[in-house]
DNA sequence: TGTACATCAGTGAACGCGCGTTCACTGATGTAC
DNA sequence: TGTACATCAGTGAACGCGCGTTCACTGATGTAC
């Protein structure tokens, strides 16, 4: 068609959100590139003027993922300036929600994406790698609070493992036995927030 | 051939088993009908004699999966017998540690097949969720020991999610981080086991 | 117990289909003069 | 500033390949008489 530079980094970012979007709800193999670039808007042939392989896409979705604050989890729904106390208890509240749960395109990759993350090449899981490094430090300053120490990240890592174990188990029965889900998401939450300060 | 009835249900089990390991492995999509049937030790066409579907087959894996001792959690390791608080100590020592972590086709399920349960159509997602739901159950007489109470159940619900988020986890970044691999599962162990008593 | 035949788990080739990838082509963008 | 041309993001058809599935065929099993 002929389209600016701009234009196309654009296009680029565009076709990298579906994928997320997909990638996330439907699992990396279970979508096709002919149908990822549909619903981005474009004809399946453009897809190799932004990517060398679905692979090289992959690695991008992944990096953009993570960098996009640390998996979601320290972004959007923690709005800074209030207590730190009630900012772990918020995150903790909105990560085993039910919303979070359904919500699963919009909602954090590393639990959407971890299972995949696991079979795929070690430069594409180093980038993982970072970003739930880079969390779980930002997690550990959320824990320590006030009075930051030295288990602030071992504590912060269990933390994380248990809510990430959660949403994927609830996801995984909530079509066929939703009670079964939604309790596993009130007992974490129950189980966590009585070990929050407050 | 001609195959005995006996010989044909041993191999159907023998396909079972096969696939129980590859999904595992490689995830549900990663795994070819071809190559399934070739590590069973049969060829391609046979599969139809045993099973209708694709999707059949992994009906039969999650049920067999999750019956064969809710989830690999309560059976083998733990030699009955002994004193209940060092049974709860060995099975997180055991579902922690980097031999479950790097032997996923042997490994627990639920942590090998969660992820593409959440994406299966729900009559299968309910044989998942009943060996889950048995799961929880058993893990909680555990944790109850000698003085059972009603929060049992809750708190077993809370560890089983920390164990297998800390697993999935740690096997997204192995290959590409193994410090921060052996992190997640060693602070995530440190946390369980000061919670147990003794 | 022995013979005749239906059953059905196995083989291996073939089917259509959707996958990831490649290609020739288009035409606005963006540079060179 | 205006013209000529290279670039390259877009299109849409085609490629080979492996997928899940179907098929005709084989021959030991297991039943009927």
């Amino acid at each position: 068609m002929g389209v600016s530079k701009q234009q196309a980094a654009e296009n680029r970012r565009t076709i990298i959100d579906a994928a997320a979007r997909l990638f996330r709800e439907r699992g990396i193999d279970g979508v096709g590139l002919a149908e990822l670039m549909k619903a981005a808007g474009f004809t399946q042939g453009g897809f190799y003027n932004h990517f060398k392989s679905k692979a090289d896409l992959v690695d991008a979705v992944i990096a953009a993922a993570v960098e996009s604050g640390g998996a979601q989890m320290t972004t959007a729904l923690t709005p800074q300036g209030e207590g730190d106390e009630r900012v772990l208890e918020r995150q903790v509240t909105f990560y085993l929600s039910k919303a979070h749960r359904d919500d699963i395109d919009c909602g954090c990759p590393v639990a959407g994406l971890a299972a995949d993350v696991a079979r795929l090449e070690s430069g594409t899981q180093a980038h993982f790698a970072e970003g739930l490094d880079r969390t779980f430090d930002q997690l550990a300053t959320t824990v320590g609070g006030a009075q930051p120490g030295a288990g602030d990240r071992g504590r912060a890592i269990a933390l994380y493992a248990e809510m990430v174990g959660a949403l994927v188990l609830s996801r995984a029965v909530v079509d066929a036995d939703r009670a079964l889900a939604d309790e596993i998401l009130a007992q974490t939450r129950k189980h966590l927030l009585s070990a929050v300060p407050g």
